[in-house]
RNA sequence: UCCUCGGUAGCUCAGUGGUAGAGCGGUCGGCUGUUAACCGAUUGGUCGUAGGUUCGAAUCCCACCCGGGGAGCCA
């Protein structure tokens, strides 16, 4: 007698095999004289159908404990189903209610729930089909990134959590501390003395492991972070989260150029593997959550990115009959309005946006002859906006320096980012993107709460 | 943080000044192949919270709390 998880059956079981299944209760019909379950162990979309004759044991009793949510294990034998909707279901033997579910209060229904409400019960919510399907894509597509990068080569870099440089500017900062706060340490002009505090100084967690993975890529060439992130940020919003995880990688030798063919190669890495290893959860989200989803896919595997520089695209939305709200001119920012029209009307495919007006990018990118632009990236997907967003660096220390005081950039604390262009500086670049942002645009999902396990905004660290 | 919409049964919602409603769910009964099972019955309420207006408030006014969508910021 064989323990097999769901997936392997419904893919590999044969009648006549007796096997053991465990898992929690969907759903329960009940007939007169027999019953049917359905049985998901989280190893697939489906689950798989149990058949209950009357004449197992204590088949009134288990009967009435089977109630969604219930955790049971069956022992029986795998039949061709007589039914449709399955090809193959185990006729049970013996039945074993693990843990019961009451049905006046377990809160999962044979039913669909609002996602806002299933975010009110999070540590039920992965019961649930969506659900389920979503946290396997996102274990997908963490697989798909390890993979990828493997392949090539690079390493993987554990960047530090805990920072006491604040100068990436890439939004609010958490800080990290053990002072007791209903008596801080002030010193004699009656500030804080971070001096007593554990670092000695202020600390905060980190919004972006780049500065420190850069000093990796300048030992290993190719390298990547793939960590958690923070930002103190109050942004209430589907895409933002206080606490997220990011894809940061970092190429020695290597030119804007060469970073915007690893972006692309990138995310059809990520699609495709995706489409292969979870066809069925993929499938599920096309029907379910967003009707577009395998064509968004097909188009992002099957074409090749547009490329086009910031000041052709600004010149392109100029021309563009389509009024926006926000005019569009050299030198501003691009607004999501402008991103979309690019990506979804104009060219119908992922565009990749570079060399962007200094101004308006990080004191790190890369100067551009003429010293108006940067070697800047974003790549914008249709139907989600910018995904990813890199640069080649500054690698020269001279230029480096003169953009760091022109930003007024605090520079003490980047000593030793300097000593990186002081020996052996080489050209180089990389870039960010957000893994919930992804598994949102590959999983469709409106939300970004909703690909997270736990999510964390402001206001809400529940759970 | 700003704008906007919302909060009524376990869930999804209707109810716009005069007795609190529906569907689903739960419960009970029926049904020999169901699969969002079906059929019948039944159960279910601090109308977000606290004030105010009114003979009377789920409904109108004020404040606050919570949630959705959009914007900004960004990944």
């Amino acid at each position: 007698m064989e323990f097999r998880r769901v997936a392997d059956i419904l893919k590999n079981g044969q009648p006549e095999e007796a096997v053991v299944v465990k898992g929690w209760v969907r759903t329960k019909r009940e007939l007169k004289g027999f019953a049917f379950t359905e049985v998901n162990d989280g190893s697939s979309l489906a689950g798989l159908q149990v058949v209950l004759d009357s004449d197992i044991p204590d088949y009134e009793a288990n009967l009435k404990q089977i109630n969604t949510g219930a955790s049971i294990e069956v022992t029986g034998t795998l039949v061709a189903s007589q039914g449709k909707g399955q090809k193959i279901e185990l006729k049970a033997d013996t039945v074993i209610i693990y843990g019961e579910a009451d049905p006046e209060t377990y809160p999962l229904q044979k039913k669909r729930h609002s996602f806002e409400f299933l975010r009110e019960i999070s540590h039920l919510r992965s019961r649930t089909n969506t659900l389920g399907a979503v946290f396997r894509v996102r274990n997908a597509c963490a697989t798909a990134i390890h993979q990828f990068f493997q392949e090539k080569g690079f390493l993987w870099i554990h960047t530090p959590i805990i920072t006491a440089s604040d100068c990436e500017g890439a939004g609010e900062l958490f800080t990290v501390t053990n002072f007791n706060l209903d008596k801080l340490p002030q010193d004699k002009e009656g500030k804080i003395d971070y001096s007593q505090d554990f670092f000695g100084k202020p600390a905060y967690l980190t919004v972006s492991g780049q500065l420190q993975v850069e000093a990796m890529a300048m030992a290993f060439q190719n390298v990547y972070t793939f960590g958690p992130t923070f930002r103190a940020e109050n942004s209430n919003t589907s895409r933002h989260l206080a606490e997220f995880w990011m894809i940061e990688p970092e190429m020695a030798f290597c030119d804007l150029e060469g970073d915007q063919n690893l972006a692309e190669e990138f995310l059809k890495y990520i699609f495709q593997y995706v489409l292969d290893n979870c066809p069925e959860d993929i499938e599920f989200f096309n029907k379910w959550i967003n009707k577009s989803l395998l064509e968004t896919a097909n188009n992002i595997m099957s074409n090749e990115f547009e490329r086009v520089t910031y000041t052709k695209a600004v010149e392109l939305l100029e021309k563009a009959s389509k009024k926006f709200e926000f005019p569009v001119e050299w030198g501003i920012d691009l607004q999501s309005e402008h991103e979309r029209y690019l990506a979804e009307e104009l060219f119908k495919k992922p565009v990749i946006v570079t060399n962007y007006p200094k101004g308006i990018k990080a004191f790190y990118m890369r100067l551009d002859e003429g010293e108006k632009t940067v070697s800047a990236m974003d790549v914008l997907a249709p139907g989600i906006g910018e995904i990813i967003g890199g640069s080649q660096r500054e690698e020269r220390l001279d230029i480096l320096e003169r953009r760091i005081q022109e930003m007024n950039i605090e520079a003490d604390s980047l000593w030793w980012y300097l000593d990186l262009r002081r020996y052996g500086s080489v050209p180089h670049a990389g870039f960010g993107l957000g893994f919930e942002r992804l598994v949102q645009f590959i999983t469709g999902m409106a939300n970004i709460r909703d690909v997270i396990p736990f999510p964390r905004t402001p206001d809400n660290a529940d759970f």
